[in-house]
DNA sequence: GTGGTTATTATGTCTATACATATTATAGCG
DNA sequence: CGCTATAATATGTATAGACATAATAACCAC
């Protein structure tokens, strides 16, 4: 018994061959510790990475327990577009089918992602110009490094959902309406909580968003 | 500048505002350290947070850079549906479609769960049975439990995608086929990895995953 | 009892130090 | 020049000790 790595083995060893049961408490912190013969900070470790795993629920004074409803939770990359399509080994481009400059400063966007010259993914976005943050130094950066960067790294909701095709998707994508469709929904929000974006971008048919347990 | 939270913000800040362009390398920790004005281990945490969330790269003795493409990372819960359906402040209940026992102790079940009596999600599973880790004491878990246990904090790969309705999927989820269903396709597998279960789980209409950044 | 204050407790985090490990850079050798 | 052994370096992790914080339990007055 050494790293943190084997105690949260240890730990997911009992909650599976029912020593800990769903939904019970287990000893804190200190006790294990000493039952390990390591520092409470290792089990700590242990401890925290399976909670944000959802397999335990930590809470101050309160202890640690098993979930009673095992949630288990994964991490998903958000798609990046270029990044997918040249992961691919194909060549991306895309063109704007339609952009439209509304009151209050918010641009609207409809875009033709492809790999190969082929349709790739149809986006449609709303840009709050007014909300974004001020560019800096625009010699240490360029305007669209700017943005990517801004948008990318901005806190934000994200829903994934199967829809239909609607006439532009369709049209676009070069598939019937009412085709399935894997959509993404984003809405990014500036440290206030006023939104910056909002994009709708719908995957053509055999996209999948694959993720690890 | 205190805890690692501030240090993760004020690197991220940086980013956004191209102190540290993508694709470029950052100092290392010691040197931030003495910056900020903490130990090593805060900085740490900090920069291993972002990594963990796609903002970052480290390599031992090669440094940390910010990656080139932002691929932002976010955790998802994995659907359990009894609890989604519950979640929902509403009746949870399920009935066996038809089940075969194939040759190989391959368990094939189909299953229809229902929230208020009305088609939620429909599931088509296939359970190796002698693959499955041998039962514990079953006089401190139940059969059941200790199958929800072990299938979900079991390892294993997820995909999400859009698909339309196939003739079971229609007629169980009272759609008609060719409707968007948001499946999830998810395999376990034990250590050795063996296949111990597969799972195809279709949602109805109007489904979403949802998530934040 | 009921309400509000105080004590207790388990987790959360920071510090300083130490050693392990992966990877790169360097030096040496044939 | 190319290959290999060696040194240097940044991150990864463990430790003991300390204090912060949140949530619960205990207590006391009324």
């Amino acid at each position: 018994m050494k790293g943190w790595e084997d105690i949260r083995a240890e730990v997911q060893g009992r909650i599976r061959g029912g020593i800990w049961p769903l939904g019970s408490a287990i000893p804190h912190e200190e006790a294990l510790a000493q039952e390990f013969g390591c520092a409470r900070a290792t089990v700590n470790r242990a401890l925290r990475t399976l909670a944000a795993q959802g397999v335990l629920e930590r809470r101050r004074k309160g202890g640690t327990r098993v979930l009673a409803v095992p949630v288990r939770k994964a991490t998903v990359s958000i798609p990046v577009i270029r990044a997918e399509v040249e992961a691919l080994g194909r060549v991306y481009s895309h063109k704007i089918i339609w952009q439209d400059m509304a009151q209050g400063n918010i641009l609207h966007l409809e875009t033709l992602h492809m790999a190969d010259a082929k349709p790739f993914a149809h986006e449609v976005r709303e840009l709050h110009l007014d909300v974004l943050p001020p560019p800096p130094d625009l010699r240490a950066i360029s305007i669209n490094e700017w943005l990517v960067t801004t948008v990318s790294y901005a806190t934000g909701d994200i829903a994934f959902a199967a829809t239909g095709a609607d006439a532009g998707q369709a049209k676009a994508l070069w598939v019937p309406t009412g085709t399935p469709l894997f959509t993404t929904t984003r809405v990014t929000r500036n440290g206030a909580g006023a939104i910056i974006t909002r994009v709708l971008l719908a995957h053509g048919p055999g996209y999948q968003l694959r993720t690890q347990m």
